[in-house]
DNA sequence: GGGCATGCTTGTCATGCGTCAAGGGTAAGG
DNA sequence: CCTTACCCTTGACGCATGACAAGCATGCCC
């Protein structure tokens, strides 16, 4: 009966459907929104397509649930240390390593997530679970600056959503170039930032 | 034989490729793209299906041409003077009322570029047309810079593609923030557009 | 250990897709 | 007036999809 003694229906169920949506995601990021099908998450998992209904009471159920499991890798991913920076050359070489890395190393999952953002101008559906990751991306973008104008002992001249909008609008444009076989999207994008960053917290 | 004497057989076809391609951008802004069949398309125009097979090889061609009609539409627009701005409360006032306009007015055709754009990612095939586009666009927005640096006697401090990505960030989110029902959204492009503006033509 | 709920598979259904072939209507040219 | 070339429609195909129902297996409980 239960995969692990200990646990609830209830619990055991949400468990499942998590991993099943961990599931379709990987497979989303690989083939994209549009040639993603309940089979094909299936074929990359290791259940038959049958299950997912099971779980799921339809595909837009299924794909809520992986934008909420995927809202959660973001918050996950993004809670590592920004109170590691002591100094703001730490700080600086750090960001842009980052910049960096996860631009050319977790290229499918960004991928992924603005396909999503543009499929909830048409899918009103998603559109509030969108909007959540948006704010919690906005948070995280300010929290940096916040950090960065405390390392310059400087103060932010522009409000959260403003800043958070400028730094998604290069970090995007930075994303296509490196998919499209820039390889200097990345150094670009790193400049890009510092240039915004300083404007953003002018020096007096 | 020619709906209209004086043509060749090429110029007829080409013709009747850019017609259908129009009518195909329609269906494409209001369905998006992975909701847009042929026969969704043929339906929304005076055709029937079986005669997109006649004017393009296959559903790729279509798109291609849709994406080359599109930048035609979007040359078209971006045509209207820049230089009839003699001063910069003018320019100031006319850009923002532009802004405001289009991200109202024009929301579906704004939203099926950047559907295109996101469909660039996995679509290898249509890649080269977006960056085409982009280019486009790159060079409209450096132009304006240009003309508002000119009004206010200075010089752009950065370079043309950071200034259209930022630029490209910012009416992005304000066009999903617009059709989130966001009331706000065209009021904060415009003022974020001022605060960009005025930190890539710095006053001295 | 028989009964039974739970969890998953298998097979099937209707639908809609892209593609294509065959054919009809129409107007120009002999 | 008859032929011919062109433009478009009709209908059909093979296939993939989302959805679902029936059934099988597993392991707990009385």
């Amino acid at each position: 009966m239960p995969l692990r003694s200990g646990t609830s229906r209830e619990e055991r169920f949400e468990e499942r459907r998590t991993q099943l949506a961990q599931a379709a995601l990987a497979t989303l990021s690989e083939l994209g929104f549009a040639r993603t099908s309940l089979r094909e998450i299936a074929q990359h998992s290791d259940f038959t397509h049958g299950v997912l209904h099971y779980y799921f009471t339809d595909k837009v159920d299924l794909i809520s649930e992986c934008v909420r499991v995927y809202h959660q890798l973001v918050l996950a991913r993004f809670d590592e240390g920004l109170e590691t920076y002591q100094d703001l050359d730490t700080m600086v070489a750090g960001v842009a390593e980052t910049l960096q890395r996860t631009i050319t190393e977790e290229t499918a999952q960004h991928r992924l997530w603005y396909d999503l953002r543009s499929h909830s101008m048409f899918n009103e559906e998603i559109r509030e679970d969108v909007r959540e990751i948006e704010r919690t991306l906005e948070g995280f973008a300010w929290r940096v600056v916040l950090r960065y104008a405390e390392l310059t002992g400087t103060e932010p001249v522009l409000d959260s959503l403003s800043n958070y909008r400028m730094f998604d609008g290069i970090f995007y444009a930075a994303l296509l170039d490196h998919m499209a076989g820039d390889p200097e999207a990345t150094d670009r994008l790193v400049t890009q930032a510092g240039w915004l960053m300083d404007r953003i917290c002018p020096q007096r």
